[in-house]
DNA sequence: TGCCAGGCCGGGT
DNA sequence: ACCCGGCATGGC
């Protein structure tokens, strides 16, 4: 089987043993941005008490965010660790939405995919993972979000090389699968529930694997 | 108790 | 173009 073909296949057999995961856990694209930044390195648990901080000091808003002080903004957002940097990175995300989109999410969200992902890549503490996962789950425009479990994974099931970049990843997984927002949304959703569950960094390749069965009874051959 | 978590930056080779 | 230290809290 060609390494596409093993792309899809994963899909499937993701699915089927975990069901429709339904992310972007967050209820505002604001609220995903926020969520997306916070969760750097970083347990979701821990996020979701800073979300839940944020909220209470009704701090989901551009403009109110605009006018806190980092140091402050670092005080709500301390369980989420790193609150000090994480506060600039917010700040920064803030600052060019005010300046070039008049603080207005939608205006930066109507540029295209590609016009879109630059935009947000040059703000300084958004990365390529992070910058994806603002595309696809705040702006709803087809990218792949690549990960730490992502890669992970994809190279014990033989997909991709241990030295495979980010953007190597990412080609892989968009060359192989359809312009589809709500399956892209799904399949790095999916990975990231598996890989939280069973595929931690020290954990020895694919033991107590979910996905086992599915492979012996044939449905995705290849894998290990 | 230590290791790990849905990265990224900046300075040094 | 890589490589590495720093950033920090809370769960298991």
């Amino acid at each position: 089987m060609r390494t596409g073909e093993k792309v899809r296949a994963f899909y499937d057999a993701l699915l089927k043993a975990y069901g429709p995961q339904g992310w972007w856990p967050a209820e505002t694209p604001l609220e995903v941005v926020i969520g997306a930044i916070l969760t750097q390195n970083t347990n979701w648990k821990n996020v979701e008490r800073a979300i839940e901080n944020l909220k209470r000091e009704g701090l989901l808003d551009p403009q109110a965010l605009a006018r806190m002080p980092p140091e402050r903004l670092a005080e709500v957002i301390r369980p989420a660790g790193y609150y000090r940097i994480k506060a600039r990175r917010l700040k920064n995300f803030i600052e060019m939405l005010v300046r070039d989109f008049g603080g207005d999410l939608d205006a930066l969200f109507a540029l295209s995919t590609s016009r879109l992902r630059e935009a947000v890549l040059a703000v300084s503490g958004i990365g390529p993972e992070t910058a994806d996962s603002i595309v696809l789950y705040a702006a709803g425009k087809p990218v792949f979000v690549v990960d730490a479990y992502t890669a992970r994974i994809l190279c014990r099931h033989g997909m991709i090389e241990a030295d495979a970049t980010y953007e190597d990843i990412q080609s892989l997984m968009q060359d192989n699968l359809p312009d589809d927002v709500g399956m892209l949304k799904e399949y790095h959703a999916l990975l990231v529930e598996v890989g939280k569950r069973q595929c931690r960094k020290a954990a020895p390749l694919c033991a107590g694997c979910p996905l086992q069965p599915l492979l012996e009874q044939g449905r995705v051959a290849w894998a290990t």
